[in-house]
DNA sequence: GATGAATGAGTGTTCATTCAT
DNA sequence: AATGAATGAACACTCATTCAT
């Protein structure tokens, strides 16, 4: 039964647990063939190679991440009408958990892509949601105004999406519960609204 | 003369550079040794292997920070009475800035430690610098008593020390100059500490 | 129907090409299977496998040029009575020209066995014609008898013969049009008879 | 004492060895290495790899080789003032002689050169050949004028100077003795010096 | 007739490391 | 203090071929 499982699946899984223990670079395909109880040629058959095998693990988590967060950018585009708020409300928190809930369905996966993946075309793709994010703050400030916002120079805007995104990561590397993950995000949002609105001057 | 006693630093040099480009697992030993003139016998009379020679490269900057930061834990436990008060004040800034001035000084080498060094025994130096910022708090935390403290779960300390750290990886990533990066730091303070008290519940 | 019959017939369409391509040691019969729309199996259904693929594709027309050389030689043999004039006369460059119309019919095999085929059982197909058209000549000097023709040793008779296979040989790798390669094989043979004749002491 | 050999020379006779009995392309490393009684890094540390192997084999050889024809080149551009004469004279047969003699020095080299070098960079060597022997023949026909010289079109002249080349190729195969391959070479130019006159309508 | 999965030996190449000199 | 030769295991990848279905 357990043995019946296809050849294709048996290689993702020996796959994914080989760049979980040694990352991407380290990996052996021989070693994950060997675990998977297959030959190189029948790995060659199903995957074009070493960097399409990853891709293969890792491409659909990582669509239906960028869709989530596509939509929440959405909604969050709507909603914002006056100055940024950006209060500790449950929207925020709200998706945050979203993003969390779904991340940890693909638990190992994120956490090959965020901190095991150097050496493959996904070494930077943190650097590519933070772009994201930059111009999804962009497009937020553009739309309330320049009205008593103050000027928050580049540098501290990258830092602080950054910071955001790391935040996610640190969950996944040291929390491997699902529901505590869901409780410190909460907590993890007051911190990161109040440092915002520290930085705006506002009251929290 | 000039040429006498240079090998050894030649191969430092070529070694950092190497590191730098490569980051330390794709980095060869034939190619530093190469790019520095010399043999690979050459290396390996100063040298154990190539896990040592970054040692070599990074060990005494990064005592040195250790020791920066050893300082400054000292300072604050002799300063903190009463409830952590961690306002915006000078204290925070002035040590904050400390560090960046120190690391810029060796911007490559603790470029290399924070984002090249992934397959080497300096891996995960950023967890134990996290460690230890843990196990300073729990001091500070002990002697302030628990008064008027609320109950931070270990998770959320581990990641509130982090999220410091990685501030100053994110500078010297994406910050070359000094002078700017003295000025990113202080707004990060403020930030941070606005953080750092919104969990606490307390106003900035 | 017009594709019921068509598997063999794309297989050894597409191994024609990319034989022609990359020549028989490189072609690769996945290459070939997938480029004829087909798995290897049904590959392997029709033929027993590379070589025997390159032998199913040349074979016929192979056959087809022995047989017309083998008509000219019994023609030249009933013909010649005397010393051996070999003039540049009509007859041989009949016989010349005949060959190359048949060989132009089937450019691509023809080009493949005689510069695309090392590698193969088929490498040294010249030779095999070679050495069949030494024999050729001997019978031929038997009949004449060993009156006034001078002492030819085997060498060059190896050699001049090589030197008439590699003329066709030529043509189909820098003359595509039939017509020019008919206009120039005119000219080759008068190269060659002169040649010929020169060797012997004779006028032409 | 043999055994003494460098073993960058060993290497380099393996590899010879390996070349002439399989061609460059079946040529394996592994199998030179074993023969030379050498590991692979052996291979490395002398050589770039596989390209570079038979480069070296070959460079000097051919280096020669093309000066000692450039030689005959500029010698026969100097002596040729009036109509192309071309007749058997000894100036041709000395020529061709001392290539012979040459070549024949470097025996299996010429031999891996001409017929065991598909897939490597040297390949089309012979065409590179061809197209200088025709920019000579062209320089040639330049000085001499017009005068009396039937039009040749390109594509005769391309193949005599093939024709030309394919006589060193066939006696470098089929002739491993140099005295006999002396006396051959002789005859061969009466050949072809015959068939060219006779291209141009002239007695011999 | 034909599929598609799988084999297993083979390829050229790279690497950190060792060591006699 | 340093050279330069050499090791040997490992790497990702390709191939013609087989065979149950």
């Amino acid at each position: 039964m357990a043995e019946d499982k296809a050849t294709r699946e048996k290689l993702l899984d020996s796959a994914k647990r080989e760049f979980m223990e040694k990352g991407y670079m380290k990996a052996s395909l021989r070693t994950i063939c060997k675990n998977a109880g297959v030959t190189t040629g029948a790995l060659y058959f199903f995957f074009q190679g070493k960097e399409d095998l990853l891709g293969e693990l890792v491409e659909e988590p990582l669509k239906g991440l960028t869709a989530l967060i596509q939509h929440h950018f959405a909604e969050e585009a709507e909603t914002v009408t006056g100055p940024v708020s950006l209060g500790a409300d449950t929207a925020d928190v709200r998706a945050a958990k979203e993003i969390v809930r779904f991340m940890y369905q693909y638990y190992d996966v994120f956490l090959i892509l965020l901190t095991k993946s150097q050496g493959s075309r996904y070494e930077d793709i943190v650097s590519h949601f933070a772009d994201w994010g930059e111009e999804h703050y962009r497009t937020l400030m553009g739309q309330v105004g320049e009205s008593g916002v103050p000027n928050l120079d580049e540098y501290i805007i990258h830092w602080m999406i950054y910071t955001q995104i790391n935040a996610f990561t640190h969950l996944l590397m040291h929390e491997p519960d699902v529901e505590k993950a869901l409780a410190h995000i909460e907590k993890i949002v007051v911190f990161l609204v109040s440092g915002w609105n520290g930085m705006f001057g506002l009251e929290i």
